[in-house]
DNA sequence: AAGACTTTCACACTTTGGGGTGATATTTGA
DNA sequence: TCAAATATCACCCCAAAGTGTGAAAGTCTT
């Protein structure tokens, strides 16, 4: 469970890279690469599939940071935190459009550098969670609580299964299916299962 | 719509709360207070709620920034970006529990500010957004793309409304919904409304 | 032991959803 | 301009979901 954190470096000043790599190492991080270019980063991110990328914007060659940090998004969801000396509104402007997960500036100390790591470590923790609400979650949009056994059900309900698939994996009969569910609805004031679910869609997204 | 960033600055050092003031003044956005400390700061944020607040962690007095930050995710939503002295272990396991939209380490320049806050508001535009997924990724989950008709369909949908709802709403007859949707479930594979807006679910959770 | 709540079930009835088939405008692109 | 794609609609049929009513057995509390 508690595995080390698999980074890749990407930045092209050899200096730089190596003295990130030196601080990583001592604060107990896997690094399981560093690239130098654009092209080589994406073979790695490929080949080793890193839990979170550093990514230096301005890199040497025609792939920037920017457009491996596209790719990370759209193709891997690989979270990334930029490392860059320009603060500018227009750098700043292309750069929060692909989302990072954090943003440091150079010249930074390796605390810097830790807690940034840190952070978008816990954030892709927090993401990764199936996230069913808790039943009191649940209950906040109901006018009077559910049971256990309700809540239970509605579990079920989410994974989508039909009124039949229900009865099977609870072991009870379709007639009592519906008759549980009809006493969620009207406790969650919803008139079918699409609207309890979406009610339940609407808790997750916040 | 582009209306200043209400923000709020929670800082007991007043020189350096001045500073910060005088700093995001001039990059235009809107301070709506200076919390020297922890009361004063839950009552600004009661009275002027702010888009953000940068939120000092060590305050004087019996309440530390990591108070309010409980405070703001639970009661508030708001978001926060802490501004403090230390990164050791210690704290920033405190720090990352209570999933600030930012984090800065004294002293700070004016652009990692600016940085970190156009961020964290990048952030919450984000999660203010309804998050049903772009057409390109609903196509992902199809053998053929949707038209544009179908995912405008879909969307309504996935509100958790009824085919006659939708017919209502989209100003159709039913009998049209029902083609558009069977269509739609056998562009995605699915064969029925459950588990399409389970799929389309998956895609969100990412 | 009495009452309240929960869990289970049945049956009859109505409404809704999904599949199949076919058809007619309208729009669009080559 | 002509074919393809799109959007619209109407049937029918069956399966599934939802509603109303009633009731038995179990648990928990007081």
């Amino acid at each position: 469970m508690s595995e080390k954190i698999k980074i890749l470096i990407v930045e092209d000043e050899a200096l730089i890279a190596k003295d990130i790599e030196f601080s990583l190492r001592q604060l107990d991080y896997h690094i399981v690469g560093i690239a130098f270019d654009g092209m080589t980063a994406l073979d790695m991110i490929h080949s080793r599939l890193p839990d979170l990328v550093l990514l230096d914007i301005e890199l040497n060659g025609d792939i920037s940071g920017i457009d491996i940090a596209i790719v990370l998004n759209e193709k891997y969801s690989i979270p990334f935190i930029y490392l860059t000396s320009y603060a500018d509104p227009c750098t700043i402007d292309m750069v929060k459009k692909t989302l990072p997960f954090g943003y440091i500036l150079k010249p930074f100390s390796e605390r810097e550098l830790y807690g940034a790591i840190e952070l978008a470590v816990y954030r892709l923790d927090e993401k990764k969670k199936t996230g069913f609400p808790a039943k009191e979650k649940i209950d906040d949009l109901c006018d009077t609580p559910l049971t256990d056994r309700e809540y239970e059900l509605l579990t079920g309900l989410f994974e989508g299964k039909s009124n039949q698939e229900l009865a099977k994996d609870y072991f009870i009969s379709v007639n009592t299916i519906k008759t549980h569910l009809k006493n969620i609805y009207s406790k969650m004031e919803v008139s079918n299962r699409h609207k309890a679910l979406s009610k339940i869609f609407g808790l997750m997204k916040q």
